[in-house]
RNA sequence: GCCCACAUAGCUCAGCAGGAUAGAGCGACUGCCUCCUAAGCAGUAGGCCAGAGGUUCGAAUCCUCUUGUGGGCACCA
């Protein structure tokens, strides 16, 4: 059990003891010493109800709190109505052996157990390579999948595409165009075609595969396009790290009738009208200020209809949890598709959007539009290629996903020795190197060490925060921002710096160095957990 | 016009289930390697947490309005 919860079960208990009635008893960590290492609010959360001060209801709750003295070595309140509790050095001293025993575990809990979860992020449609905005969603879902596998979840990371829609199609036209260029014949070039130099590496594959004798409107044209660029994808998510278990196209639920059985359902409830040639979902009886077309007036359904059979199949896979990586652009559209699954009498509680804000690319101090049509986008695997992906996935998770965050290209390549992700490898590199060095002096890896020796205040920070590990996880279990990981993981990372500048490690003293050695593995352990959930590498050395 | 998000140091951003003195990196300036990696540590300078109201014992954090930025409001996805 957690340190916190130990104590907030007491403080309620102690509360409720003394006649309060609590509601939420909040812990959190003292930023000042004099006020202890962990305080309470709770009495100044009580004063309405009780009519009393909150220096008196401290007072009483305090007096009739059961300390654990084990844990606990002083309960104090100060001014204005906190409750302080000072914690024991043995027990942030406990925690060395504790962290060793549990080792590449610790951290993870039992919370998703025998459940299942299905992440779907990128899901890019293969009309080219995979830019820096790509970069974000990739990166962030895929955290997301390690976050939850970090807590038993079994997860599937899953890709949706659609390869029949009206930017393949021109997608292959323009491929297409490209191979008649080469024979020297005028190719008709689409109006709003794929500009792309990768367009003519395909067109160009296709005329050495094939030869010059390919009619026009060869479907081949697509299908090639289509297999290169989806080549080309995964390379660049293998190059991040990143591996989807399942690709879903589309098509599929065209072809297995879901999506003709969900119209009609939706037909039976009177949800569907015609209107102008088209087919109208009638979301204003949901509650919505308009109505969506659901099929145009072409007969060509609208990527909603898709969306909402996929997203059913997804209940009907019976996953725990279903999360969806969006990037802004979809905040107003997944709502209607939440919307038809409720109405089909669907339970969407276990569906969660997690939107994240476009990234500004910034070149030269401007503002660079993306748009893979007009092929002036960055692909993510030239920045890979220039800073590691490491350092971009970094980058992508360090910052919340509710931030419209600026990239600018210039800074992010010039900077990169300086970047941050190398803070924490550094730390990681830098014990594995004492130990290393431990070992060539002949120090017993194995040796029987006393944690009562570690008794400086830079020693017990760095084991508080080390402690504190596992909670975090929790939280980020809950709220599934990512970028908790990495703002804990620099906090213990500047801990341990300011511990190895204050404390040597390898001294004379035999009984100090092994319990030195202990507290650096400790430490070691929970900074390579954190960077395995962020998908980055801990360097032996750097 | 309507909807969603955001606004914190010169720049990029943390902090936000309300808590005690608002943080980091980069940039500027000062110290620290006879000692396990100086990709580090210590320190100086830099802030009316966009503005105005409100709720509260207490607001960067919650609510309202204003201003500014990004995204949406397609028979595109």
């Amino acid at each position: 059990m957690k340190l916190k919860e130990i104590l907030q079960r007491q403080l309620t208990e102690a509360a409720e003891e003394a006649g309060f009635t609590p509601h939420l008893v909040v812990i959190t960590s003292s930023k000042d010493e004099k006020h202890g290492d962990l305080s309470s609010s709770l009495p100044l959360s009580l004063v309405k109800a009780a009519k009393k001060s909150p220096m008196e209801i401290a007072e009483t709750i305090i007096g009739k709190i059961q300390i654990d003295d084990q844990i606990v070595a002083d309960i104090f309140p100060s001014s204005p109505g906190f409750i302080n509790f000072k914690i024991k050095a043995s027990y942030y001293q406990s925690l060395v052996p504790e962290i060793i025993k549990a080792g590449n575990t610790y951290g993870q809990s039992d919370k998703g157990k025998d459940k299942t979860a299905n992440v779907e992020f990128v899901s890019a449609n293969p009309t080219g390579p995979l830019t820096i905005g790509h970069g974000r969603n990739a990166v962030i879902g895929d955290t997301v999948a390690n976050i939850l596998e970090n807590h038993g979840y079994n997860v599937i990371r899953e890709y949706y595409f659609n390869d029949a829609g009206r930017q393949m199609r021109i997608l292959g036209q323009s491929v297409e165009a490209r191979y008649f260029e080469l024979l020297g014949k005028e190719g008709e070039f689409p109006e709003d075609g794929y500009v792309g130099n990768y367009i003519k590496e395909i067109a160009q594959t296709i005329l050495n595969e094939h030869g010059k004798n390919l009619q026009k409107s060869d479907s081949l044209f697509k299908e090639k396009a289509e297999k290169a660029i989806f080549a080309d994808i995964e390379k660049s998510l293998v190059n991040l790290g990143i591996q989807f278990d399942q690709f879903t196209n589309e098509k599929t639920f065209y072809e297995n009738g879901e999506i003709d059985r969900f119209m009609e359902e939706l037909k039976a409830k009177n949800l569907i009208y015609e209107k102008d040639g088209a087919t109208w979902f009638r979301t204003t009886d949901l509650g919505k200020d308009q109505d969506r077309v659901y099929i145009k007036s072409t007969g060509e359904p609208t990527y909603r209809v898709p969306d909402t059979a996929y997203h059913r199949n997804k209940i009907n896979r019976g996953f725990d949890l279903i999360i969806d990586i969006f990037g802004a652009d979809h905040a107003d559209t997944y709502p209607d598709v939440l919307l038809a699954l409720e109405a089909l009498g669907l339970n969407t509680d276990h569906i969660r959007v997690l939107l994240y804000q476009f990234v500004t690319l910034l070149r030269n101090g401007e503002k660079i539009k993306m748009s893979t049509r007009k092929a002036n986008f960055v692909t993510l695997d030239e920045l890979v290629g220039e800073v590691s992906a490491d350092v971009v996935r970094y980058f992508f998770i360090m910052r919340g996903m509710n931030s419209h965050l600026n990239f600018d290209l210039d800074l992010a390549t010039d900077q990169s020795e300086k970047n941050p992700v190398f803070y924490l490898q550094y730390a990681h590199a830098r014990i594995s190197n004492i130990i290393k060095h431990s070992e060539s002096l002949g120090v017993d890896p194995q040796a029987h060490y006393d944690t009562s020796l570690l008794t400086s205040d830079s020693e017990l920070a760095l084991l508080k925060t080390a402690g504190q590990f596992p909670e975090i996880m929790d939280t980020v279990n809950e709220t599934l921002e990512p970028q908790g990981v990495a703002n804990y993981l620099q906090e213990l990372a500047a801990k341990f710096h300011k511990f190895y500048s204050e404390c040597r490690v390898l001294t004379d003293d035999n009984t100090l160095t092994s319990a030195r050695i202990a507290l650096i593995n400790s430490v070691k352990i929970v900074l390579a957990n954190g960077l395995k959930i962020l998908g980055i590498s801990a360097p032996e050395r750097m």
